[in-house]
DNA sequence: TATGCATGTAAGTAACTACTTGCATGATTT
DNA sequence: AAATCATGCAAGTAGTTACTTACATGCATA
């Protein structure tokens, strides 16, 4: 059986996302969730700690983003890239509604996004980099190129489509558009 | 001397950035542009007119970040892309509460922001991929590329960086950061 | 001088919002 | 059987919001 208290932070995932931190109303959450407003308030303080925890259990769902990957051979790195891109892409569509508001309120709410941020991705992030720091010590990639920037290029490049995907039209499938990423960036990389 | 209504429209461009679009209110529009709050009604019928009228006046911002540029060699090529990576990062910083807040009200205000988008990128993204088109069939880029989704990665990689920058923490300027991508990018593009 | 015309001021309205209070109810535990 | 607990329901409060109405003012033009 599912707690009350979880069915409210569901709902308000689904809300916030969809009309945005000051266009969600308590009302709504709590018919969403099939729960009467005064619950919501006996469970939550206020909106503002609703907000929080929802922010808190949304970093969980970007952790593993990232496996820890053998890299012995270009082969290894190309496969790992190329997961790691399309797991990334994954995750992003899965909560796209949730990820374009907080990317559009991130400097509203900048305490509360870092916070989130330092749960699931920075750990990734972190483990991406260094596998890239990795693969250049190996001398997989070329040697004049930042590991950082170019772990946060792979990602950008990804987080970029998806966002701006409505604007564009659908020309193109995102995972078409993934694997033109990687064959790039695979290729940008080579020593 | 500047009209009242242009004062409106910049004012509002500011505070719906700043504020989103459900968060700003009329009376702190009507405060900064130093305008009665009866005034703005009087020149825009309602809120959303307001919306409207900021959403296609700021499309123009967004012209001309791609100049026409000749094409005899990769050299050209080179200086074509990192120019056209710098000018659109510019852009988006000049611009960033509002791109930010704009990407994130995406799908609430559909219609709006694709005719914003009609109105500044599309023209531009239509030529940048006019023009690696043409370095297609000249031969300086490898063939096995699709020049739509090779122009989108390379804005999305811009994109997506200025978008998550407050997250990372400023680990490395904006300007290198595109460095890195171009030059990951021209390397991927080669044949 | 007289007539518009754009603006400011004061006041108000109707709807909505976050949040509260008091009480009833049904299930679970002691 | 008694007590505790989580929840629902009805009603209300205080503040905010978009938007309106009526009237006064100053400035340019006819």
């Amino acid at each position: 059986m599912i707690s009350t208290e979880d069915k409210i932070l569901g709902a308000a995932t689904v809300v916030f996302g969809r009309r945005g931190v000051t266009g969600a109303t308590t009302r709504e959450i709590a018919r969403r969730a099939r729960v009467n407003e005064v619950t919501l308030f006996r469970h939550f303080r206020n909106k503002e700690e609703l907000l929080r925890r929802v922010i808190v259990c949304s970093g969980q769902r970007f952790e593993d983003v990232f496996d820890a990957a053998p890299l012995e051979s270009a082969a290894d790195l190309r496969r790992t890239v190329a997961k790691c891109a399309r797991v990334y892409a994954q995750k992003l569509i899965e909560n796209e509604e949730f990820v374009r508001t907080f990317m559009g309120e991130l400097t509203r709410h900048l305490a509360l996004c870092r916070r989130l941020f330092a749960e699931g991705g920075k750990p990734t992030r972190q483990k991406f980099i260094a596998y890239l720091s990795e693969a250049k010590r190996k001398k997989l990639i070329r040697s004049d190129i930042d590991p950082t920037m170019a772990a946060d290029a792979l990602t950008a490049m990804i987080l970029g489509g998806v966002m701006r995907r409505p604007l564009t039209g659908a020309q193109y499938g995102i995972d078409a558009y993934v694997k033109t990423c990687v064959k790039l960036y695979l290729k940008g990389l080579q020593p």
